[in-house]
DNA sequence: AAGGAGTATGCAATCGTTTGCACTACTAAA
DNA sequence: TTTAGTAGTGCAAACGATTGCATACTCCTT
């Protein structure tokens, strides 16, 4: 290998480009590059003589810049389409005010409730001026610690996010609060940190549903639930068993299964329903672990909701294309969004004190459809 | 009003934070920023009594320096979780090197089609070591003319878009290439402007779908498709009736119906299925519209597919949640995503001139389901 | 001993924007 | 005619990272 300091010495006598930086940095002859560029307020400053402080003033309406001074040069940005480098911006100000940019961290986009809250995000940021930058985990903990550097690194106001499935660490997480940044949580939330969340009223949601089913004469409910370390499905859990109690039922714990996609509910339920005491009824933590149980039923013979009721969880798209259209809860991850991106930018912009812990609850909503039975008897 | 002269000697004299400036910019007592604040390189500097230039080049591994000083530099870097602000070094670089950033503009998150695309826009650029800024325009044009702005102000490396339904004019388009950004439209095309595009392949999809129902049998098959003068409708409508003519049967107009929702076919394919010659299949462009008709069928009294077959296009996650499950043209969204990722990227980091126009066209799948009879008669 | 080669570091300018301060040229009152 | 007040501009220093060049030092050769 060639010596650097020799390069250099050359570079020097024949004033070439150094030829370390070559070495160090792929050679960027970039042809794409150069020909065009955005413009800036050095442009317009230049063309109309005067500097780039009273440009910057003047598209601010600054009053200290006589009026047809700014007329003209506002004229000229506009004509131009001149919109300033935000980047430049943000980092001149980075001690007064952090950049408009949220970082956000999502499981799994095409899952429908997380682009229900990830669109509820999009939109009341950009209500309030703001911009995401979006990223998925994809339930694995490698790629949200990498998002997570990223986010540090582009130095966004905050971070919205639901966690992956497998994280248990979170010094990620810390790292982002160590640097200022404000953390929002929804969905999934990290157990191990004490901080701002979001989440769906999971007991109501449960108790109303289950209190639905008794209601319209079911006795034996089956629950089917994740495992049951998920804080989800303890509360949907607590909620369904209370609703139990208040109707006078006590809990059969063989009734309560643990399955939450439909693959599973299609293999358990058979076995349930060919039990010596089967449930005439069953309420699960998601809609498609709802549907596989409502095909497995009918495919057994039953009549849903006449020999069967079912409720889902969620009210995705799923829900109205089964038949019957499935009686659910509906999540409103539209609005967790949009609490998420207040609790973080009322934080960011110094309406609330950062180190005020925020844990909202989203109400949920029964939706009654077509795979329980009607109220009045 | 108080003279603004008048405040600026009364500053200058008593030594006061200038009055205008609160003017200008509300008072930005943010009592929640400058307590913490991501490490700079500088922070280090001055923590390791070295300068700024040692400290970036022992970070980027530079030869330069000296071994045990750069291994210093690196362990207190990793000790203390330091991370380069990127905006500060695209800002420095942005002559000869754009930032890492992508625009995306979407029109509906929450769409499934669209959901797939952007989870494979992110999944590659991700890969390819960029990040995403995802905005909606929930098809209004105006909200899409400010998302552009936006972009061209953030300074993105380029833009991935799908028009909203209603826009009409480009200039806002014209504006980012003007400033140098490659642009990529993918599922709804701007057809007055001569771009890179990333399309599925309406017509092939269409021609296979219904040559899978004349070959299980079906003989007079209905076209519910969008109002005509969208391109994804032309194409798929050739498709359906090249595949007809290629098996000697002759379209019949009456059996093309402008109809691409469910709500629509649901009204429409009673009266349709009470007509003198009623056809005995239907291809749909998408799957809400053929669930219509799925369940309108069913109502009515036909077997689904013994008496009547049905095929969708899209494959989202309804077409397995209907019963029976329907048969459908898979659109293949995360594989358009990556391919306008890849488009993107390739002219950005000068791989491909940036005056190629590309075009791409992905291969749909039929993927067969319970709508549809099996091919062995 | 002197000069040159080689090594490791710092200085300063740059990217685009913002803003405290200094400065000039007025105007009006004393 | 001072002199104070006022209006409008420009200069220069930030923000954080990068990098061409200068420099300070060591070591080797003649």
């Amino acid at each position: 290998m060639q010596s650097f300091a020799l390069l250099k010495t050359q570079i020097r006598k024949y004033k070439l480009t150094p030829t370390y930086y070559f070495c160090l940095h792929l050679p960027t002859n970039n042809s794409n590059m150069s020909e065009k560029r955005a413009l800036t307020m050095k442009d317009i400053a230049r063309e109309l003589g005067v500097s780039a402080s009273t440009v910057s003033r003047a598209l601010k309406d600054s009053p200290l810049i006589s009026p047809d001074q700014r007329e003209r040069i506002q004229r000229y940005a506009r004509e131009h389409n001149f919109l300033p480098n935000e980047l430049a911006g943000s980092l001149r100000l980075s001690h007064s005010a952090p950049s408009k940019l949220i970082g956000v961290i999502v499981p799994q986009f095409t899952h429908y409730y997380f682009s229900t809250i990830l669109s509820g995000i999009e939109e009341q940021a950009s209500l309030r001026g703001y911009r995401i930058i979006a990223a998925q985990s994809k339930e694995r903990f490698e790629h949200e610690e990498h998002i997570c550097q990223s986010m540090l690194g582009l130095r966004v106001c905050g971070v919205i996010v639901s966690q992956a499935k497998d994280t248990t660490h979170y010094e990620h997480y810390q790292q982002l609060m160590n640097a200022g940044m404000p953390l929002v949580f929804y969905d999934r939330i990290c157990t191990g940190l004490n901080t701002n969340r979001v989440v769906v009223d999971d007991y109501m949601g449960a108790y109303n549903a289950v209190a639905h089913l008794i209601q319209t004469g079911c006795r034996r409910i089956a629950f089917y639930g994740s495992d049951m370390h998920l804080e989800i499905s303890k509360n949907r859990y607590n909620g369904y068993r209370d609703a139990l109690l208040k109707a006078g039922i006590s809990p059969d714990d063989s009734l309560h299964l643990i399955c939450d996609n439909r693959a599973d509910a299609e293999i358990i339920t058979p076995e349930l329903l060919a039990s010596a005491n089967p449930p005439d009824a069953a309420f699960a933590v998601n809609d498609d672990t709802a549907i596989g149980i409502l095909y497995t039923v009918k495919r057994m013979g039953l009549r849903v909701p006449e020999d069967f009721s079912i409720c889902g969880f969620t009210n995705g798209e799923r829900a109205i294309a089964c038949d019957p259209p499935l009686t659910t809860v509906e999540q409103r991850g539209n609005q967790v969004g949009k609490e998420a991106v207040d609790i973080l930018l009322d934080k960011v912009e110094g309406l609330t004190p950062m180190n005020k812990i925020e844990k909202r609850v989203v109400k949920t909503r029964l939706i009654i459809r077509g795979t329980t039975r009607p109220i009045n008897p």
